[in-house]
RNA sequence: GGCGCUAUCGUCUAGGGGUUAGGACGGAAGAUUCUCAAUCUUCAAACCCGGGUUCGAUUCCCGGUAGCGCUACCA
């Protein structure tokens, strides 16, 4: 079997291969949207292809939660693959490797799940790599079961080599590689072999993965040798960690990994998009947002760096916002604020029905603007709205309703007066604020004073936006009931 | 155990044989506004250790240490 060799100057095709057996991962998030910049940054070709061969891990979960993940980023792709709909590549390729001598088979019984610590450094079953050609087909017409492995050159050759764009020269002795399985006894590749023969078969010219492979590379090199064609270029990705330094993991560090819940919590795509080619990349300027183009724009190989990069999260913090590395979070509200009203406000409102309340899409853009920079997450719109969405306000502390230097009877005074300012008053900011201010004077109160009853009465908190905007926003109607509740509950 | 990769403020990073080692997040202080937020100003905060090369290393080389990755039919 050959494989065509792309020829130099053809545009570039990179792939990004994730195996379902989890949720998408910000790891492999970020492997996708480099290989994505790189595609688009040299007009090339974005192949995404499931790698699937691990039957017993992957489920229909898992694959959608990487289409999921993949779909909200909204990057999107120019081909599409599954590794287990080409079992007869993989298996055609494993066994043109083993015709032209490449290979062998190995008849050794698969080690079970040995606690054992391995000593020095294992090569090969004994006696497998020898075994003549007529005793190796003998016994496997015999129906005994065998896993087909690699013949590595430690003979013929000293070392394989590749220039990795990321961490330049690499060569590795052969005698230090081991002789590693292409076919599974049941007849299944190996992620070596079908990742390999897909590549080569797909015509990737680019792999840009995360560094885990990078010793993976040499038995890589290896195959696409074997196979006879021209191994591709090779980019790894330093590592995203926890701040423990471990790799990141489920297991140990929860959602906190998955794509889903950035989506969840209100991030933009572009913010998180942004957060993620920060870890590991930079732009070698002192620019920290950058917007989709501006990062096509500016991506290259070589702006990777190759330590590995920690995601500053908590696993116990007080709000969700804590949870995420607080550098995701101020990207986050920077683009939020970056936003146009009429944009963000139509990104607002789903969040504000999906958690049950009914706001109309004028409604929320008149909100929209008076919250945009009170918020960093879209979720975080609840929280800092909530006064415009709820029709009745939680009852809160009349205590909160005493302003600065005063006592009750002046909050009282206070919201008395507005409540009849108010009613005979054109509820736009510049009449609230003539009116309102001059109230102050009346009263002999100082304008914070007057205001922060009215505040507290209408929004049931002191942190609030400015507050005749906000009185405009809310109208006449709801403004006076609740001034009117407050005066009630100051006794 | 073997093989490999990496090492600049708490975190993400820029830089590079001679620099006041730069930026950002976060932190602290202040200014400003009707509160909050935003904005602005200021401050604290780093070149893992040891040797070598050199007039001079944080930068280059070697060693150590630490972290991480891979390590026999996971990907």
């Amino acid at each position: 079997m050959t494989f065509p060799t792309p020829s130099a100057g053809s545009v570039p095709r990179v792939r990004f291969a994730p195996s379902p057996t989890g949720f998408l991962h910000v790891g492999s998030a970020r492997t996708f949207i480099f290989n994505w910049l790189y595609a688009r940054r040299n007009r090339g070709t974005m192949v995404l292809r499931l790698d699937d061969t691990d039957v017993e891990r992957n489920t229909e979960a898992s694959v959608n939660s990487i289409f999921d993940g993949l779909k909200w980023l909204g990057l999107g792709w120019d081909e599409e693959y599954k590794q287990s709909e080409r079992l007869e590549l993989h298996q055609k390729a494993a066994w043109a490797i083993f015709e032209k001598g490449f290979a062998y088979r190995d008849f050794t019984p698969p080690r079970e799940g040995e606690n054992e610590k391995p000593q020095g450094t294992w090569l090969f079953n004994p006696g497998m790599p020898e075994l003549s050609r007529v005793e190796s087909d003998r016994r496997a017409a015999a129906g005994e079961r065998f896993a087909l492995r690699f013949r590595v050159p430690r003979t013929s050759r000293e070392t394989v080599q590749f220039a990795d764009a990321v961490y330049g020269e690499q060569v590795k002795a052969t005698a230090d590689i081991e002789d590693f399985a292409l076919l599974r006894s049941d007849g299944m590749p190996t992620y070596h072999l079908a990742s390999c023969a897909d590549d080569a078969d797909l015509q990737i010219s680019h792999i840009i993965r995360g560094q885990d492979h990078l010793s993976n590379t040499y038995k890589h090199v290896l195959i696409f040798e074997a196979l006879g064609a021209m191994p591709p270029q090779f980019a790894h990705l330093p590592l995203l960690v926890a701040p423990d330094g471990t790799k990141l993991s489920k297991r140990r560090h929860g959602p906190i990994v998955s794509v889903t819940t950035y989506r969840d919590a209100g991030f933009l795509p572009e913010a998180f998009i942004n957060f993620l080619c920060l870890l590991g990349w930079s732009p070698k300027d002192d620019r920290e947002k950058l917007g989709r183009e501006e990062l096509v724009a500016a991506f290259s190989l070589e702006g990777i760096n190759r330590a590995n990069a920690v995601v500053n999260f908590k696993e116990v913090a007080a709000t969700p916002e804590e949870t995420f590395d607080p550098k995701a979070v101020w990207l986050n509200a920077e683009h939020l604020r970056a936003l146009s009203v009429e944009d963000l406000s139509a990104r607002l409102l789903p969040v504000v029905r999906g958690a049950g309340l009914d706001t109309s899409p004028e409604k929320m853009l008149a909100i929209t603007p008076l919250i945009r920079e009170r918020i960093k997450l879209l979720r975080d719109v609840l929280t800092a709205a909530d006064f415009f969405l709820a029709e009745q306000l939680p009852p809160f502390d009349p205590a909160e309703l005493i302003p600065q230097k005063g006592d009750a009877a002046l909050a009282r005074k206070v919201l008395t007066h507005a409540r009849e300012l108010l009613a005979k008053t054109e509820f736009t900011h510049a009449a609230l604020d003539a009116t309102l201010r001059a109230a102050a004077q009346e009263l002999g109160i100082k304008p914070g004073q007057m205001f922060q009853p009215i505040r507290v009465a209408v929004c049931g908190r002191k942190n609030a936006p400015p507050l005749f905007e906000t009185l405009e926003v809310l109208g006449k109607q709801a403004c006076l009931s609740r001034i009117e509740q407050a005066i009630e509950r100051l006794g």
